[in-house]
RNA sequence: GGGCUUGUAGCUCAGCUGGCUAGAGCACACGACUGAUAAUCGUGAGGUCGAUGGUUCGAGUCCAUCCAGGCCCA
């Protein structure tokens, strides 16, 4: 007879091979026609809301494996509230204006580009932006993400661009909006204004002089060796042009300077730069004094050719890499300078025209072009002998992108919004102060940033943007930026989209009757500068949050990429508390970036970039999404094929856990044949502990958000509570105990609450295969996993005593295992059934083992267990078990054709003469 | 150069306020099984805890410096 028809082996058609490539394709299908997110959200109501606001990814080019790990962490946390009995619903943003859609569409255009109108250039700017917001949708909802994709917020949406008008219009009538200067990168050629990535570096000549500022402050009560001797500050420059905007010079403030007496005047430069200045002027002289710059902070120089001061001012910007340490400062012409200007209050003063041409009341160079005007200034030095030496240089300039000519830096009207005005910055540094910061020190970080920044330019010379709502007066040059007219503005933006800026006459743009306020002129000029777009996606709390019915704010998390507390943290956070005086989030979580296996940024040339679709074609989303839980976010995450092949096997891990329990519960119906745990063995309630245990630690890893916890834990226990101990033993009672029996039914309870909570646990991260098991498991009222909660705790399953003793027997389980591998080594045997042990202990620990001698057998699974106080002869004595030794021998009896148990009564059943009289019960 | 941040086995992670012979899972090697089978089980070998110096009876854990990364600025 074939007693293996008898026995119950596991059956499912759960298959072992996931193929979640194609598979999750599938799922996604039954999810759309189950109607899976308005079902979630159905469930959702009238439950407390939890509300995560989505950071718009720019609409440009395909999703990399960074917008992967932000959308998968979000889906995670969104999953999780939702099963812990929120609702949590999901708005996907877009950010769709801006620089870098401009300038592809420009690429695009190639020659054409200059013959196409503001309107038309934006009309495409408008469909690129849709294009790929179309693409990243499908990309970003391949991935397993759930939320309205139907009816995502994008700032350019007129309603959107309307919001966007009237948050400015607000800063307008607080007063924190106002016209201001500031330097850019000009093309004098172009007549515009660059961006920096419009901006090329090269090779370019230019003359190299060096430049004296009579010292006109007496400084001899600091440095006495100065006394009576006409002394001078030396700069240097490469760019001469800008010495009539000359207004500082800025020294370091812990640099050392030197005074050197060249006998008919006395030079001050840094001390580590000397020897680099007497090569490069051919001046000599003996060094008479050497101090700080501090004695020379705030004293004045006579500039080399106008009858105006030029200060001396600190600054850590200073080098010593080349010039003298002693740095010509013109505001209106550099980065540094500016600041500089704007720290100590200096006019951001700028005497050139927009074709790049000294403006007519400059005194000497009136209507030069700038770098003509080089010449003009040396020989204006030489006449006024304050020239120490001129050569030339080549070196690395900046050039125009469009016409390859030299650009120029000069400061232009721009709009800023004022971080005093209102107390802003204060405000936003109480602000962050009440926010939660995930990890702690994004509040050091973001502190720092808003603690430091300068005013908040946001004007941008570009089309590709929502414009600037403000009028030039034409009468008199007074710029009118009145919040009614904004607002006036803003509705006709969201009626019409900001395109009308364009398309219409100011005067079309205005409510009638409106008049300058300062000269009653009604001959109003429209701005044509756009606002930087992180204005644009920092009015999205008030774009999304305070106008979609399921939404509110302040959100309660923000969740993105470290960099953003510079970009979409910070600027949402100066909308919020500049119109709202609140942080539009109560929380932030910020994740690492994403870097190579060997902890390298990914870049095109170093070949070593990881895409996600192709993450998701050899692996499959769940994949990705098990990578994303595995890695501890907070820091730098990395990603190879290592690393993936590492998940991968996890998940197959995982995935056979669920496939075997699945395999063994086929044939239980909870409802009918759950077992009462009041009748359960042992091991079955050390397994229900196992499970409640690892419960309460993955719900609370939930809700600290360390998702890697969750991958660490799911992982050991799949391998070392199931697979290596519980299910292994399991088989035995499983497949040859009869099928209704009860210890058979026991053991399927617990398989089955263990399964149902694992499915459930794993739901939020690994969504496809969570649901693919839900499918298959009996019992299922809820169509999907994603609809049900997690599993409620239940304390009561905890048993400390029970778990505590069988610390004592895995113990001895783990001495016994070491003793079989080497009887196998021996070849006594080959299947740990093949043996019999005897087990000598403390007399304690015998006593202990002699309550279970029933149980041992199949604990260890081997065919006899026999306990004796001291085994005569040789045996193994074990490793961290004091006083326990065993002995490994082969098995006495024959071998049980149907459970593979040596049973030394085999042979006394006529009926079945080749099986075990357990097994003879069982068929019975 | 500045602000914030990271560096524990091949990989991913634990190691709380200093007291272990530094742990886990996976991978690896060897073996077993062939009734979880492109599975499963067992055993084993892997680490001067980035480096150096210091504080301490004692440091992966505290301090300093350095090295190598990352983000944001300059």
């Amino acid at each position: 007879m074939d007693y293996k028809d008898t026995l119950n082996l596991p059956s499912t058609n759960f298959p072992m091979k996931a193929n979640l490539t194609q598979k999750e394709v599938e799922i996604m299908g039954k999810w759309e026609s189950m109607a899976l997110y308005d079902k979630m959200t159905d469930i959702g109501r009238d439950k407390p809301k939890y509300i995560l606001h989505d950071g718009p990814p720019y609409a440009n080019g395909h999703i990399h494996i960074g917008h992967a790990l932000n959308k998968i962490l979000k889906d995670i946390v969104l999953k999780c509230k939702r099963m812990n009995g929120f609702e949590a619903p999901y708005i996907p943003g877009w950010d769709c204006h801006g620089l870098p859609i401009e300038l592809q569409v420009e690429k695009n255009l190639g020659s054409k580009k200059h013959q196409i109108t503001k309107t038309e250039m934006r009309k495409l700017c408008r469909e690129y932006a849709a294009k790929f917001v179309q693409i990243q949708r499908a990309e970003f909802e391949r991935l397993g993400i759930m939320g309205e994709w139907d009816n995502p917020y994008l700032t350019m949406n007129y309603i959107y661009e309307g919001i966007t008008a009237r948050e400015l219009a607000t800063f307008a009538e607080n007063g924190g909006l106002y016209k201001g200067k500031k330097p850019v990168h000009w093309c004098s050629s172009c007549v515009t204004a660059l961006a920096e990535a419009e901006v090329e570096y090269a090779d370019h000549k230019s003359p190299s002089i060096y430049v004296k500022f009579p010292l006109k402050d007496d400084i001899s009560d600091k440095v006495p060796a100065l006394a009576g001797k006409k002394t001078t500050v030396v700069i240097w420059t490469t760019t001469p042009w800008t010495l009539p905007a000359n207004l500082a010079i800025s020294l370091h403030p812990e640099f050392d300077y030197v005074a050197m007496d060249t006998g008919s005047e006395v030079l001050i430069v840094a001390a580590g730069l000397l020897d680099a200045f007497r090569k490069g002027t051919g001046v000599s002289g003996e060094v008479i004094a050497t101090f700080k710059a501090d004695v020379l902070e705030k004293k004045n120089c006579s500039h080399p050719f106008y009858q105006r001061d030029s200060v001396i001012l600190l600054g850590e910007h200073v080098t010593l890499e080349a010039g003298t340490g002693c740095v010509h400062t013109a505001p209106g012409h550099g980065q540094d300078d500016y600041e500089m200007g704007l720290r100590f209050g200096l006019d951001i003063y700028n005497p050139v025209d927009n074709r790049g041409r000294f403006m007519d009341n400059v005194e000497f160079f009136a209507g030069q072009p700038v770098f003509e005007a080089n010449k003009s200034v040396i020989e204006k030095l030489t006449e006024t002998g304050m020239l120490l030496g001129v050569s030339e240089i080549t070196h690395s300039y900046p050039h125009c992108w469009r016409c390859k000519k030299p650009i120029i830096f000069r400061a232009t009207e721009q709009w800023f919004i004022s971080m005093a005005t209102n107390d802003l910055r204060a405000k936003a540094l109480q602000e962050i102060n009440r926010v939660s910061w995930i990890p702690h020190w994004g509040r050091d970080r973001i502190y720092g940033m808003v603690e430091g920044r300068p005013d908040w330019c946001i004007s941008r010379q570009r089309s590709w943007g929502v414009p600037i709502t403000a009028f030039l007066c034409q009468g008199c040059g007074e710029a009118l930026a009145d919040a009614a007219v904004m607002r006036h503005v803003a509705d006709l933006f969201a009626e019409h989209g900001s395109d009308v800026w364009y398309e219409r006459e100011a005067a079309d743009l205005l409510p009638p009757g409106t008049k300058c306020p300062a000269c009653g002129s009604t001959k109003l000029e429209k701005e044509m500068d756009i606002l930087d777009v992180w204005f644009d996606s920092g009015v999205s709390h008030a774009a999304v949050l305070e106008t979609r019915d399921n939404l509110s704010s302040p959100a309660d998390m923000y969740l993105e990429g470290s960099d953003q507390h510079r970009g979409w943290f910070h600027s949402s956070l100066l909308v919020g508390v500049g119109t709202r005086s609140a942080a539009p989030y109560k929380s932030v979580l910020t994740h690492g970036f994403v870097l190579d296996g060997s902890g390298r940024k990914m870049s095109k040339s170093l070949g070593n970039v990881v895409a996600p679709e192709d993450v998701i074609k050899k692996f499959g989303a769940d994949i990705l999404r098990l990578w994303t839980a595995a890695q501890d976010y907070r820091d730098d995450t990395r990603i190879s094929q290592e690393i993936l092949n590492r998940v991968s096997e996890a998940y197959r891990r995982i995935r056979n856990t669920c496939r075997y329990i699945l395999g063994n519960i086929s044939d239980f119906d909870p409802a009918a044949d759950t077992v009462p745990y009041e009748q359960m063995p042992e091991l079955d309630r050390w397994a229900l502990h196992q499970m409640e245990a690892l419960k309460e630690r993955i719900l609370r890893a939930y809700d600290e958000y360390e998702f890697h916890i969750i991958y660490q834990m799911v992982n050991a226990f799949c391998s070392v509570e199931m697979s290596a101990f519980y299910l292994d033993i399991l088989k035995d009672r499983l497949y040859s105990s009869r099928r209704d029996s009860v210890k058979r039914r026991s053991a399927q309870t617990a398989l089955y609450q263990i399964l149902d909570t694992l499915v459930k646990l794993v739901a939020p991260v690994l969504s496809f295969t969570a649901d693919e098991v839900w499918w298959h498991m009996p019992g299922k009222t809820a169509e999907s996993v994603h609809l049900s909660g997690f599993p409620a705790p239940a304390p009561e399953l905890l048993d400390d005593g029970l778990v505590k003793r069988w610390d004592t027997i895995i113990k001895v389980r783990g001495e016994v295992s070491k003793a079989l591998e080497l009887a196998r080594v021996q070849k006594i045997i080959g299947h740990s059934l093949d043996a019999s042990v005897t087990l000598a202990a403390s007399a304690e620990l015998l006593g202990f083992l002699r309550e279970y001698a029933t149980e041992l057998k199949s604990v260890f699974i081997v065919s006899k267990v026999v306990l004796v106080e001291e085994i005569p002869g040789e045996s193994v004595a074990a490793e961290s078990v004091e006083g326990l030794n065993i002995l490994v021998e082969s098995a006495p009896g024959a071998k049980c054709e149907r459970c593979w148990c040596y049973d030394e009564e085999i042979g006394k059943d006529s009926v079945h003469p080749t099986i075990c009289p357990k097994c003879v019960e069982a068929v019975a």
